[in-house]
DNA sequence: TCCTCTAACATACAGTCTGTATGGAACAGG
DNA sequence: CCTGTTCCATACAGACTGTATGTTAGAGGA
């Protein structure tokens, strides 16, 4: 109506509102997702927020399972984001051996776990929503690489013991998830955050090498009086 | 003859009525809500496999949810009471030290976790369908007062270094609870019981006192070679 | 025994939600 | 100018949940 055909949209405007629609339908999702968790928060609600019908939704996603699966994926693929930038910044650093590095490691990772977001969408709602297999391979596309490598590099340079990788992935990742959970439930979250960070100091030190920089079994670790990066930045 | 007034024959009969119905409810939305999860069975197919109406359960349960409440209530407490006979088969055996028979306790949690119905409603479904809160009351409730208590009593006897219970407990579940996850996944169970339980076991070294029996840092653990089930049969 | 009352269901109905089918508007291209 | 496709809005059908109402069988008193 109001729009000639060649004044102002060189090519493209019409690509770019629909990657606007998408955004928002994606941006609404998330945060409507993660506020009342999936199965409570209709498509109604989403496209309300979003501005758009279902209609659209229902053009741009298969159905409300694959709007999801684009939602975690774009959590998962946030926290990864955030993740590499912090362990580059790690990396430049260079301070401390590969141990050191690795607690640190750590550190961030559960620092950078403590988004309602991410706590909700991925680590709650996910395994249920999506099937077991499929919330499987989001994280393994996403998040799991990282760390897989990163204990890959570490078994090879000798700060810990050789093992199964695979697994301990897992359950490294399981650790961190169950700690950030159980950060962000406790009344006393600074509390909390250092006697999670100090039991899972105590269980990484299991993984040491006896010769190792830090396998001499640290009595006083304190893996949560590390001053790094305050944990009260939740990201939005 | 079977029937006798005083016996337990006039009263009970309606009551045990009652109660069957509510057991065939319980028992086919266990099956149902295992096998498809929670959102994927509907109250139609629950109420066909107990072959009552919708009349019955909305007559015993408040709504669906409060279905799925009990039956996940019925599998913590299965699980609480297979715990409980095997740490007393454990306790009775009384061989190896503390930290033997923690780890022995362990091994048997990771064993009883490979319960498909147990992972599916307790570890996959509950933490999405009950609310955060819920689902930890009921945890709390069922499960981690066990692995608490045997906790509190090993770093009273010195087997493991004295550190916050209330965290411990829940990383170490989360840990068991992902590692049969990973278990029951894998394509070569046998494989990744076996690689599992060695990292578990590493990880579980690094709770260790110095001088404790445990604490020698055991190269050559292989937690998961341990010979299975047959714990009550041990050393005696 | 008879009557009544209530627990324990069965059935019918209304509201809500999801997914699909249909329709139309805005471009791009010949 | 005409046509086809993309993008989105609307209308509709099916399913599912929760509730309201009806019905039956047993408990209990007279």
């Amino acid at each position: 109506m109001t729009a000639p055909r060649s004044a102002r949209g060189p090519r493209g405007r019409r690509a770019e509102h629909t990657a606007d629609t998408r955004r928002a339908l994606l941006r609404a999702a998330r945060t409507l997702f993660a506020e009342r968790g999936y199965t409570a928060t209709g498509t109604e609600d989403i496209v309300a927020a979003a501005q758009v019908t279902r209609g659209a939704l229902y053009h741009h996603f298969k159905d409300k399972a694959d709007l999801f699966r684009a939602v975690m994926g774009d959590c998962a693929q946030d926290m990864a984001e955030r993740l590499v930038e912090q362990e580059t910044a790690r990396a430049e650093a260079r301070s401390g051996d590969a141990w050191t590095l690795l607690r640190l490691g750590f550190q961030s990772f559960l620092d950078a776990c403590n988004d309602p977001d991410f706590q909700r969408i991925v680590l709650v709602e996910g395994p249920a929503v999506l099937g077991h297999s499929a919330w499987d391979a989001l994280v393994e596309q996403h998040g799991y690489v990282l760390l897989a490598e990163e204990l890959t590099r570490a078994i090879a340079e000798g700060s810990i013991q050789p093992m199964p990788v695979a697994p301990l992935t897992r359950l490294l990742a399981a650790l961190i998830s169950e700690a950030s959970l159980y950060i962000a439930r406790a009344e006393d979250h600074a509390r909390a955050r250092r006697e999670a960070g100090e039991v899972l100091d105590r269980l990484l030190t299991g993984l040491t090498l006896p010769g190792a920089p830090g396998g001499g079994r640290a009595g006083g670790a304190d893996f949560g009086d590390v001053p790094g990066a305050g944990f009260g930045r939740t990201g939005a």
